[in-house]
DNA sequence: GTTTACATGTAAGCTGTTACATGATTAC
DNA sequence: GTAATCATGTAACAGCTTACATGTAAAC
């Protein structure tokens, strides 16, 4: 499975950083894909170095809240590429705005333009994103979570401007009779 | 929110059915984007049933695991309206796949294969899954969903069948030298 | 007759989020 | 000097998954 911890190895693999960092990166990389919040962050980092998967800089048993370094570890970089292995080509969406438009025929045309408006300005910022790193795309597989997540960006984005924004005025002139 | 208790709401207000269907319905309408356990089914179901949002068959405190039927009250039906209405357009994606694929350049040629055909093995159920309610959308919003995930579906298809494999065929090239 | 699908529910535990507490450094 | 960003971490809590326990009905 991959979960944080796998997430943080995998971005120390590409070179040491910060926790905050680490954080910073997971969101440039993977846009939308992969998040996570401190909370989850910090608790893995510590597990990695206990089982000594990374290490990092200043004093291990410290509560000064002074900036560390994390780096991984060989042992880390065999966990990481085991974990990759096991890895299966699944996906987990949990999507409000599916679930609010399924249900179109209960809402207001108002409510549905904003919703397809707040999902446009969301894929547009993927997009960018995306797009970002397409530039300077370190390795082969960035390219490819670049380009793909370009792709799905814009099909989302033509959808919903064409067809999806149709199909909502539709909706709309039949309630109108 | 989107919950699993709006989504039972939801799935309730097209019409009354036990709890093993709401399962079954959230899968067929929803695809991917949104599945419950029934680990978060049934208690769902309880704390609707004791708000007074849903009724059901069945004496209310039996423990005998009759088949019980449930039904959307007026008040479940209001307070599913005022959750689409606060919904945002946003999603939240868990994606091994996209994770496993970024760090490409650290797998072999086989595995990075194996990922694909299981991401397309999954698309393609997905894809057959939004086509299969297109003869009978029994409303606008089912239509959109189906429409959407359909299109959604076929880019992700299209890329990997294409310009992803390609990706992969030059890295794996590369690596050769 | 026996396997498969239908059907309901509980309990333990994992994972992650939100909110909080704290402080350093940089830019304006 | 003060606002924003960088930076680390904890604690309470929410939510869901997995596994378990139990039984019925239909299909073959």
């Amino acid at each position: 499975m991959i979960d944080v911890r796998c997430l943080c190895l995998g971005v120390l693999s590409l070179g040491e950083t910060t926790g905050y960092e680490v954080r910073k990166r997971l969101k440039a990389y993977f846009g939308p894909y992969q998040g996570v919040s401190y909370g989850a962050l910090y608790p893995a980092l510590a597990k990695l170095l206990a089982a000594g998967e990374v290490v990092a800089t200043g004093s291990p048993d410290a509560q000064t809240l002074e900036k560390r370094t994390y780096a991984i570890t060989e042992k880390g970089r065999e966990s990481l590429r085991s974990s990759l292995v096991q890895a299966k080509g699944q996906e987990q969406v949990r999507s409000e705005f599916m679930a609010a438009m399924f249900f179109a025929d209960q809402l207001e045309k108002d409510v549905l333009d904003r919703l397809i408006d707040e999902r446009l300005a969301e894929l547009r910022g993927d997009l960018a994103l995306f797009q970002g790193f397409r530039g300077s795309p370190a390795t082969e597989g960035q390219r490819f979570v670049s380009r793909f997540g370009q792709v799905l960006c814009r099909a989302a984005i033509d959808f919903l401007q064409g067809e999806g924004r149709a199909i909502v005025s539709a909706l709309d002139r039949d309630r109108q009779r």
